[in-house]
DNA sequence: CTGGGGATGGGGCCC
DNA sequence: CGGGCCCCATCCCCA
């Protein structure tokens, strides 16, 4: 008996050990889960922090900006003048008074690399300007914008806890376990249905997507090629305007509030890191970067003003993903083979190889825009100054003697982009307008653009209804010679494209390629 | 499906 | 050098 009786205090102070233990473990658990969550919440906490600052900050940014405008007759005068253009597609949606296509183009129409959003407090735009100084380390390239007084906030992140939230003693905000972050320069834009920006947050990548399929877009040949890659060999690269955000999170979106206004860690507290809305899936839409937005702005309609030549990018909305390594996401361009982002990546490969890149850009005045600088985080400032060393490296080969040749009539002017050959500067310029998408001449009666002069106008024919080239064999006229051109076949019943495969013959190339598609694509 | 017309993009060349 | 034109390619729309 005294045996069992030994036995059963015995079991007993085990178990009493026990419990103490499990509570002691349960306690420790707790208090681990307790110390990640606030670590988390405080994370979110800061950054909504940051985000209030730098919404006040781009408020600040819009208030100088609205006034240098006020102080620049000629640039007034240039943006009352697109809104006469724009009084057609743009439209002022909700407060956010901005240029936009119509619906389902989600580009932005801005006068000048700098637009002011009227008549909303909450509509802010943010203009980066990537600067390439000559030789100097990418670093320093990249500028970025912070408002007086404020500081690093991966160096300086005071930690803040949210009511209602789990004090944490003392966290040391740059050792914790905190994901690395990337601030990006954020747009916000109220009332626009289709450049819906749900929050604000910090991201970690930045992923331009883009590969729309222009033939949807009934703009589309405006759209082609928007958003094209900046231009390397300039001294000052393009213009990033309106780098949009949308963070999308578990279908509402505002999840990331959601998640913040959560209960505390308990024991019944599940987290899921990977759930939580920092998962936030990269979205961006479609032909976002609309450079004819920066052509309407910089020259009047059919005229080409030489003035403020800069590169604007429009919206590039970017997302939020987790452990995604700054990427241009070039397999996001499905369906399109000419995709923005694919350019871009092209003219980085380009750039890689080209020895002989020439700096004919007319992106080189960009210098004399009153621009407002960047605001990139580090990831980006990564990117770039990927894409900058490049470009230094490029433009330090071709300082070296790669294609400066003393023959004139050589094509010793290269694209920058694509480094194709021209014999002049006039040349190259025009040619680069295929990779900026740069449009200088809009016609007065449909808004369309174009690069070049020439196409404006027999383009303006299809208003005149000029039909300049009548068929000798029939009353036919057209507007262009090739059409006419074209046309003449019918009457010489000429079909020169035999289709190699069955010998079946065509008028034209086009009708061929089209018929060995559909009948010989397995071929 | 094919053909025709319209429109646009881009290069080259001429004046 | 800039404007203009020619030419070609491509795509879209429609009958």
């Amino acid at each position: 008996m005294a045996g069992n009786s030994n036995g059963m205090v015995f079991h007993t102070q085990i178990a009493s050990i026990m419990e103490v233990l499990a509570n002691a473990a349960v306690a420790e658990i707790c208090k681990v889960v307790d110390d990640d969550y606030a670590v988390f919440r405080l994370e979110i906490t800061q950054s909504r922090k940051e985000n209030r600052a730098l919404r006040r900050k781009l408020l600040e940014l819009k208030v100088t900006r609205e006034r240098v405008l006020a102080s620049r007759p000629s640039s007034i005068k240039i943006l009352d003048r697109y809104r006469g253009m724009a009084r057609g597609e743009g439209h002022v949606t909700g407060g956010h008074r901005s240029f936009v296509k119509p619906a389902g183009h989600n580009t932005w129409r801005d006068d000048q690399p700098i637009t002011v959003d009227e008549g909303s407090g909450t509509s802010t735009q943010q203009v980066i300007m990537i600067e390439s100084a000559d030789a100097e380390a990418a670093g320093p390239e990249v500028k970025q914008e912070r408002s007086e007084g404020e500081e690093d906030p991966w160096h300086s992140r005071d930690i803040q806890t949210v009511a209602g939230a789990p004090q944490v003693a003392t966290e040391d905000p740059t050792t914790t376990p905190a994901q690395p972050r990337t601030r990006r320069s954020i747009t916000e834009v109220s009332g626009t249905p289709n450049s819906i920006l749900k929050s604000e947050t910090d991201t970690k990548t930045l992923t331009v997507h883009t590969g729309s399929d222009h033939r949807s877009d009934p703009e589309r040949l405006g759209l082609r090629r928007l958003g094209c890659p900046p231009a390397p060999g300039s001294e000052y690269l393009p213009v990033f305007q309106q780098i949009q955000k949308m963070v999308h999170s578990h279908g509402d979106g505002n999840a990331l509030d959601t998640e913040v206004d959560d209960p505390s860690c308990s024991y019944a507290t599940e987290m899921d890191p990977g759930n939580i809305s920092l998962d936030l899936e990269r979205q961006t839409d479609q032909s976002k970067w609309d450079w004819n937005q920066y052509s309407s702005s910089v020259y009047s309609e059919g005229c080409l003003d030489k003035k403020g030549e800069v590169i604007v990018v429009d919206e590039v909305t970017v997302k939020v993903e987790r452990d995604v390594p700054p990427t241009w996401n070039a397999d996001s361009h499905q369906g399109d083979g000419h995709s923005q982002g694919r350019d871009f990546l092209d003219y980085r490969e380009s750039l890689e190889t080209n020895p002989n890149v020439m700096t004919h850009s007319p992106l080189h005045s960009l210098r004399d825009c009153d621009l407002v600088s960047t605001s990139m985080g580090h990831s980006d400032s990564h990117l770039f100054d990927q894409v900058l060393n490049s470009n230094d490296r490029a433009r330090a080969q071709a300082q070296g003697g790669g294609a400066t040749s003393g023959n004139s009539k050589e094509k010793r002017f290269l694209c920058m982009f694509c480094n194709k050959g021209f014999s002049c500067l006039q040349k190259v310029e025009i040619h680069q307008r295929v990779h900026t998408g740069e449009k200088p001449y809009s016609c007065n009666q449909c808004e369309k653009r174009f690069s070049r002069q020439d196409h404006l106008k027999r383009h303006q024919r299809v208003h005149t209804g000029e039909k300049p080239y009548s068929c000798t064999q029939c009353h036919m006229r057209f507007a262009q010679a090739g059409h006419l051109k074209m046309h003449l076949k019918v009457h010489t019943g000429e079909r020169q494209f035999a289709c190699t495969h069955c010998g079946k013959r065509f008028s034209e190339r086009s009708y061929l390629k089209i018929h060995q598609q559909k009948k010989h694509s397995t071929l």
